[in-house]
DNA sequence: ATGTCTTTGTGAACGCGTGCACAAAGATTG
DNA sequence: CAATCTTTGTGCACGCGTTCACAAAGACAT
């Protein structure tokens, strides 16, 4: 397939034909009218555009289970970046092979950045040295940072953070979930609980599932909140922790 | 602190004090006029209407680094999730204790979903794995999936998908520091390059970096598309891979 | 070479989310 | 109890992104 309209790409993609063809206006117009857009140069004007065409040294910080999963991850040599070295605070781990790369010590990480021209870093450390880790890593030269870390990070002007939390994504699901659950009861014949998911005895069964329904996992609050909560909430059930 | 304004929290988050005034309505009317919200009501209404009031039990199917990593998280339990199972096909892998938990085969899928009353899996697998692993949790009854493969799943309705791919996050990153690195070049003198960055002579030197750059990591493109390049591309450099 | 047909590129309208601004509500003080 | 002060909850307007719709451009057939 030489060539590829908008309305196609538009189908596959599940987006609006319209937004496409605005979309690649930005990059220039690359597309023939009558015909539609060469696939190859397509590809490359994006791939460049993105990045994609360059070869992005990074360096990953912290190799306990997520930075070594990261480490061996395929995904990244596969979209042009190179992993230029691990690094962790542990002196146990330091020399030892992680996806065929000696893992360094924090001491040699501001060598390890400027020997390398690396300029973005992931931090997969626990949330307590993620701070100073950012710190000594954009002090050494790196200006973007992919944080994995539980933590909001703090960082100058200029730098750039993405922070990823693979819990929020799990949370995201289990939100949609009890709304199904409660949508279910709630057309089942229970108090109809118009907009809100009721969230107690609405929610007997897992949908699908047996008969094993999650259940409540923490205590209810005590004290002036209690209070509160029987003022006028609609039953005591249980608080959780909001952050990670 | 038993109490919070909207324009304390706002500040705190970044945002608009408006903005989370007009979210918190969406639950109810929570807030005291003339005090704020109560801190641990406000707590517990929000962390209801997440779900996170809930225990949801997950399994994890494919325990390569990944899957290990995922077991291994920290910030599940705390969010109220909870690891109910670990799934490999790998016959080598059944039994093996990972994150103090025994693998199972995937032979057992559907009856440890069912058992377990699990409406939430997690896919780490390879992604030629990913859609039938996802035909045989949905058949058991999940109705949520969270997909760490690089591949589309196809579901049918009803069932909520999210893919998080890593490497994503990375070229994000990637594409700002090459804008970084055209407009600083631009700034430096070069051709200027007004909207999009050049790409090639431009990006000399990695921003505060040490003089090791990026480079070309691919070749240019032959055939019909090199004509093309030819025939209004800037200048023939690389293309490079779209999908993961 | 001329006409037709396909598909791009984009100006204009629509819709939605964000932010402003204020009235209502309740606490607090004298 | 009245007055004042703080903070919520929300109507309204602005701005941005998406979508529609069409003129211009180029391929292709005659």
């Amino acid at each position: 397939m030489p060539t590829v309209s908008s309305e196609e790409l538009a189908a596959a993609a599940g987006v609006n034909s319209a937004k496409l063809r605005k979309d690649f206006s930005y990059l220039g117009s690359y597309g023939t009218r009558g015909v539609g857009y060469d696939v190859e140069y397509l590809v490359y004007q994006i791939s460049r555009e993105l990045g994609l065409t360059q070869d992005w040294p990074v360096v990953i910080v912290g190799i306990g289970n997520l930075g070594a999963a990261l480490a061996n991850y395929g995904g990244f040599s596969a979209r042009g970046f190179r992993v230029a070295a691990l690094i962790d605070a542990d002196p146990a781990m330091a020399g030892r092979p992680v996806a065929g790369m000696p893992v360094q010590h924090t001491d040699d990480l501001e060598k390890i950045i400027s020997e390398n021209g690396v300029s973005i870093g992931v931090i997969a450390t626990p949330a307590g040295a993620a701070q100073q880790v950012s710190e000594r890593l954009i002090a050494a030269g790196v200006t973007s940072i992919l944080n994995f870390a539980p933590t909001v990070l703090s960082v100058p002007d200029g730098v750039d953070v993405r922070k990823v939390d693979l819990s929020i994504e799990l949370q995201i699901l289990a939100f949609h979930e009890q709304r199904k659950a409660g949508e279910e009861a709630a057309a089942a014949g229970s108090a109809p609980a118009p907009s809100a998911p009721s969230g107690d005895g609405g929610v007997a069964d897992a949908p699908g599932g047996a008969g094993a329904a999650p259940v409540a996992a923490v205590e209810p609050p005590a004290g002036r909140a209690a209070a509160a909560l029987r003022k006028n909430g609609p039953e005591g059930e249980v608080p959780a922790v909001m952050p990670a």
